[in-house]
DNA sequence: CTCTGTGTTGAC
DNA sequence: TCAACACAGAGG
């Protein structure tokens, strides 16, 4: 069956039913990921094209719907990250999330500015250790998934329910590490074993970090000055000898009923096609 | 198994 | 420089 062209520049369609978005640059094709919609895709190669062709760029938008004070913030975004940060941003589906946390970071900045006698920096996030995993060799490697106790899965993350097909595929979610950067993690439950996974970015992840069995990551609830909560992800190596061999801290359970809050985060339901 | 992203080619 | 198409192999 022949695929559908698409409307926009740089966008193309996918067996899967989903959009592909690639850039050309000196004579090589750059992949910008695949999305669920046409126009997402577009807009993701807008943005590359933005970032890789500067002024010239020939886009599938135009950012006059932006105000200026926003075009500005994500011109000044752009122009502090290198090219390959925003591509891989854009892989990844977390530039939006990068873009607004780096906002909320020059609000902090602004209201300590102004409240300040006393100007403390990072002085005001509050932060609650949910919990940590030993890294094991099932956790690392080339097609790795972190087992999540089930324990920890159960108290902390969100119920799937069976009848919605959510159980298979899991949902999205966004795990910020030590240096601000933003990952994004599958969560899935496998109901044939009951066990609870992060696939997605995991491998990845693992393989960045450099992560060995014996190692340890931890799960930290953290919240910002403007109550904004949002989950991180902390590794540590194996030197450190002694661990606690119980969950230190844990957050009392709410699960609200569709709309899916990790942490007190948005995670996305990714839908059947 | 599904489906992304690469290899490749021909058009503009 | 670009999209169309096939499909290897990455990944759920």
């Amino acid at each position: 069956m022949k695929l559908p062209s698409s409307r926009y520049r740089g966008v193309v369609a996918q067996q899967s039913g989903k959009w592909g978005a690639q850039i050309y640059k000196k004579n090589e094709r750059i992949w910008l990921g695949t999305f669920c919609t046409e126009v997402e895709a577009a807009q993701t190669y807008d943005l590359a094209a933005r970032c890789l062709h500067e002024t010239n760029a020939v886009t599938n938008f135009s950012t006059c719907s932006k105000s200026d004070k926003v075009a500005k913030a994500e011109l000044n975004f752009l122009r502090s990250h290198t090219t390959d940060d925003i591509l891989s941003m854009l892989r990844r589906h977390t530039y939006d999330e990068e873009l607004n946390r780096t906002r909320d970071m020059h609000q902090i900045q602004h209201l300590q500015c102004n409240n300040a006698t006393t100007f403390m920096p990072n002085k005001s996030e509050d932060r609650e250790l949910l919990f940590f995993k030993l890294i094991s060799h099932g956790d690392v490697g080339q097609h790795s998934r972190l087992l999540i106790p089930r324990k920890h899965a159960q108290k902390h993350f969100p119920v799937f329910q069976k009848s919605s097909g959510v159980d298979h595929k899991g949902v999205m979610i966004n795990c910020e590490d030590e240096e601000g950067r933003i990952w994004r993690f599958r969560y899935a439950h496998w109901s044939s074993c009951n066990n609870h996974v992060l696939n997605g970015g995991w491998t990845q992840f693992a393989k960045e970090k450099c992560l060995r069995p014996g190692d340890e990551v931890q799960f930290w609830r953290v919240t910002n000055e403007v109550g904004d909560v949002r989950l991180c992800i902390e590794c540590h190596t194996s030197k450190a000898a002694t661990f606690p061999s119980q969950s230190p801290l844990e957050l009392p359970l709410s699960q609200p009923d569709k709309m899916i809050r990790l942490f007190g985060v948005n995670v996305y339901v990714l839908h059947n096609k």
